[in-house]
DNA sequence: CTTTTGGTTCATTTTTTACTGAACTTTAAA
DNA sequence: TTTAAAGTTCAGTAAAAAATGAACCAAAAG
């Protein structure tokens, strides 16, 4: 096992990504360990490289691992009389990735449409503004699928 | 002052929907100060209806309130002669919102281009693929203005 | 003035979240 | 058949986040 180097200037930089992932939802660990997954020269690494390399514990390194295996922001590769997994950003499906960052405001928009669909009738003005904001939620996710598309096509002209 | 009523089920509707909020980043008692003012048959309340609905202290109401308004998801009216300030939902100003509901994205994208900026050159594809994310975040943000703009054409026709 | 209203502030406490590390499991070598 | 490697699990603890409530403040009313 060749000993996986990491400088200190990237180090520096897998915290301050750890902070922005921390603060889109994932917990300090996970959001460390995903970061360092992006950031590191290797691109594989095994559970033994993370935990030295992010000074943590084996017990946070397997919670985060699973973590990120389980929102699928990871996946693992494994090699024929090796009985080590090789964890590695999931960098390549990132286009799921993107569509499920939507999904939060899925979450929010049809947490809105409950609420609209529990108001009183007292308050149309109120009513007809938030019914507003949830149509042109609506409108934006309907036209997500459209934007993919014509970014496939911009991209194959370009090549 | 009539005194404000709110039924066990609007009260469920607030912590169901405090929780969302909670996900998406607030704390627990602005959470859920933002869930009633979009919940509340009277969409205009005073401190200490909120105090009083929510059961939190007048620290945490004061702290809740200052929270939302600074983050603008409310704003408050006040009356002449009435020192109270009433505060609302700031959902007449929702196009707003939705936009700002992008700008996390618009962060970890950032976060991103400067990891691919750092990046050793050793790992070609794997810096093709990050490109790629980060090419399509930036042409999804690119495309969001023109959605708002036939989103509004859309709604023209339907009136 | 001095009392009341409508809050704010902040030290302390409570609650929640996250991490540690030791004990354990499972598979594979030795 | 023992040892090691690669993790998992979970009780205990540490640390961080959030809420309480008493003291405070500023403006208006009495």
């Amino acid at each position: 096992m060749d000993t996986f180097k990491i400088t200190q200037e990237q180090l520096q930089l897998v915290e301050k990504t750890g902070i922005i992932f921390e603060k889109s939802g994932l917990q300090p660990a996970p959001a460390r360990v995903h970061a360092l997954l992006l950031i590191a020269d290797k691109t594989e690494l095994t559970f033994d490289e993370i935990r030295e390399t992010l000074q943590i514990s084996k017990g946070a390194t397997s919670n985060a691992l699973n973590v990120l295996l389980n929102i699928k922001r990871i996946e693992y590769i494994t090699r024929t009389g090796d009985r080590k997994r090789y964890f590695r950003s999931h960098i390549n499906k990132w286009k799921e990735g993107i569509n499920d960052s939507f999904s939060d405001m899925r979450t929010v928009h049809d947490a809105m449409r409950e609420i609209l669909s529990q108001r009183t009738a007292e308050t149309p003005e109120f009513n007809r503004n938030l019914g507003d904001a949830i149509d042109l939620m609506e409108f934006i996710f309907a036209e997500i699928p459209a934007i993919f598309a014509r970014w496939e096509k911009s991209r194959n002209q370009n090549n």
